[in-house]
DNA sequence: ATATATTTTCAATAATTTTTGAAAGTTCGA
DNA sequence: TCGAACTTTCAAAAATTATTGAAAATATAT
């Protein structure tokens, strides 16, 4: 397979499978593209390699740079901003887990810490089974929330190396 | 709060935290609800519970079958069917890991195999970048892919305590 | 075997999400 | 300060995804 046909997979793969994950699919396809850019591009290096508009493009890339995935790149004497992702993937990982631990996983552990003193006799079946659901989801978030924190810190090899001596 | 005021936060946060992970809504609340429903409910109990369509939540029942997330159950004596979802939330979780294992990371190593020996000079910036990006993915997807079978097999005790002892 | 209860299917519809593109806004050199 | 280059916004349109509900299929009791 050449290069143009790879990358023509790389980045529609890398796009369908973004919208598993709740990112659409624009946006992991201009995640893709400059992921496997060598040099940073333009707005409409984009548009044209990606066949989007430019509003899309825009918006798009403005969100690749919330989440922290994109950098806006100013090349001396060019008038055009060039954008660039950060290529080591553990760091896109890191970043990614860091973001979505907090816009998901923080509210939900909020939500349920509420919940679980909900008023009412814990005699009922109903109340026991809702207060203990609630509660063993709060135990398993507690402790994915801790995990997520130290892999968020730790250099790839640390973290690999030591999953390694319990899991060999 | 009271139980139904709970209950409905409950199932309509459990929903918006679905679509974030590629679940759709309705198929999440339903979840939801038999999560902490002491005893196993009907298509029509859930149908009013949730205010949907019998089409909808006979869909989206029979998808989480195939989740492997909710069970059918004959009653005895007892026309109807009825269904239940596993209440222990580790088990649940390793359930979702397995599934989304299969259908997402799995296909997407396949990919990279093939796109990992695109034809061309690798002194070429272009497919140097090509080749040692989708190489780092491939590498970091391994180690998920076996770390996740580790969890898989895992019991909830024996996973968490060793994470703890790397982790503490 | 038949009537009745229950489940499943699926074309039509509704709701939601994404994309477009033109207009408005901004930046910067001369 | 002006004008060209470039970026951002956002209402409308398109595309996608979810939901409905009635008809068809299936299962069960008598």
């Amino acid at each position: 397979m050449k290069l143009p046909e790879a990358k023509q997979h790389f980045i529609s793969s890398w796009g369908a499978f973004g919208t598993h994950w709740g990112i659409n699919r624009t946006m992991a396809q201009i995640h893709a593209l400059l992921l496997i850019s060598p040099d940073p591009l333009t707005q409409d290096d984009i548009m044209e390699d990606l066949n989007i508009s430019r509003g899309n493009t825009n918006m798009n890339i403005r969100e690749l740079i919330n989440w922290g995935l994109v950098e806006r790149v100013i090349l001396p004497g060019e008038r055009k901003e060039y954008f660039t992702a950060e290529k080591d993937i553990w760091k896109v990982v890191k970043q990614i887990v860091k973001e979505r631990k907090k816009r998901e996983l923080e509210p939900m552990m909020q939500l349920l810490d509420k919940l679980e003193d909900v008023e009412g006799d814990k005699k009922d079946k109903k109340v026991k089974t809702f207060v203990d659901t609630v509660s063993s989801i709060k135990r398993l978030g507690l402790q994915a929330d801790k995990t997520l924190d130290v892999m968020i810190k730790a250099e790839e090899n640390w973290f690999v190396s030591n999953l390694m001596k319990i899991f060999k």
